[in-house]
DNA sequence: GAACGATTCAAACAATTGTTTGATTTTGCA
DNA sequence: TGCAAAATCAAACAATTGTTTGAATCGTTC
């Protein structure tokens, strides 16, 4: 489940042949590959996770992916943009939502990073579209060092970051583009290797159990994560507490 | 340069043939090896470098890697315990340093993020011990989702981080330990990551160009990076402003 | 039920990996 | 100079990788 026959691939070049599944009696070959690589994938990522692993964890034959996928690439790609693609719109759909409506003067920051980060634990939450380990998902995503997860990446969501971008600078008119830039490097770095780290989900699901209602809980992880976001984007430089403190380290070296 | 002969295993298990080298016209086989293995880790990580890679680019013969070191994973174990000890050492050094001194009350945090990142400012000006590369390797090495090196990293530092997260949570008692954790767990994430993108490397040479001194020049990146740092630290959870702009989202949803 | 395409399967392929072997060369010391 | 240890070398090894092959099987349709 999760999985399912509407894979029409997003990509022209990754067309695969299509056909319906003709056997009722077990769950068909492709659902049971797919669901067999993401599991993989979450726990070793793109390269460590050979082909025989997945044909052997989804029961079907070695030859199965190459006939229904065309190569590794190939299927990885339709498993992580099936994943990525619905996050990601439902990003943009809620900045499109903020600025249609106008944002909170005072509040723009919060509210940028409330649209950054509700939508993954939204996703989380819903069984159907990932569950409890889209998060991790995610964390591995963003993290897999190889060069074919990460030009799928940058090629494919690059428009989204910008959009993001762009609204952080409008909010934040008095940070340099420098700065700016760095911090939310820093912010995204951090976001996805937190995700993938295991104890890390464990204590923002700790955060959530505070509440019950699973809106509230998402509310209640937020209200954590956002402050502490949010102050990093807002702090000024060359704060003289921090210069003071430079200066009294420095004197050791 | 850089490397030389005195690479006593810090691994009792590791203890490799000893000898001095005896050809003069050429650099040792085994330091050019290890030059070779940190240059290629740097660009590839360990499980994309192959040993093939290695002695190519050493100028060696393929069984010099397990003649002189043993295998691949002893081979890396010395290269990155070479780098990363000097690197542990001058932080607790410091933070000894202040713990001795008394800490400045008012600006504890600046001054622990002070301790943690000048150290890794400094090795990376020193061309003998690591120069302008030495950022990459520290963010490829944590970076690195190898097993073997992961282990190896938490192994070997654990006790340096406790200290440092210890020193943190005496300086913000008000923060509950959940969220230090996090919070720590998100800026070291952060670095790291960050260390190892190319571009936000770029960044931080460009903030660093502002002064010509290089004591300056430290200080400063440390005047960019630690107000952002200190700012996520300090930040309190459950803010009102925070809390409405999550309502604000959720109406979208 | 014959025929045909879609699918599955075991097997092999070519390429790459870390490691080992055994002969050969180089080196330092007697 | 002679000799033994150290070092280098080409070659092979065993294991793993993604991919391809060609025959066997299955399902549907005529």
């Amino acid at each position: 489940m999760g999985f399912d026959m509407q894979f029409g691939s997003p990509f022209p070049a990754l067309k695969i042949r299509e056909r319906e599944p003709r056997n009722e009696g077990r769950v068909a070959t492709k659902t049971r590959i797919l669901a067999a690589t993401e599991k993989l994938f979450v726990i070793h990522g793109f390269d460590a996770t050979s082909l025989r692993a997945i044909t052997t964890e989804a029961g079907v034959n070695l030859a199965a992916v190459n006939y229904h996928f065309g190569s590794k690439e190939e299927l990885f790609a339709l498993v992580l943009t099936h994943r990525l693609d619905s996050l990601s719109l439902e990003r943009v759909r809620l900045l499109d939502a903020l600025e249609a409506k106008g944002f909170d003067a005072e509040y723009t920051v919060e509210q940028l990073i409330a649209a950054m980060f509700l939508p993954a634990l939204q996703l989380a939450r819903n069984p159907e579209r990932g569950g409890a380990d889209f998060l991790k998902f995610l964390g591995r995503a963003y993290a897999d060092p190889s060069p074919f997860v990460r030009e799928l990446l940058a090629d494919r969501y690059a428009a989204q970051d910008t959009r993001f971008v762009q609204a952080f600078a409008k909010a934040l008119p008095e940070l340099a583009a420098q700065d700016l830039s760095m911090r939310l490097h820093f912010m995204l770095d951090a976001i996805s290797s937190t995700l993938a780290s295991e104890d890390a989900r464990k204590l923002m699901a700790a955060l959530a159990a505070t509440s019950n209602d699973s809106v509230e809980e998402d509310a209640a992880v937020l209200a954590h994560l956002g402050p502490f976001l949010a102050g990093s984007l807002r702090a000024k430089v060359n704060q003289p507490s921090q210069q003071r403190a430079i200066r009294a380290v420095l004197a050791f070296v």
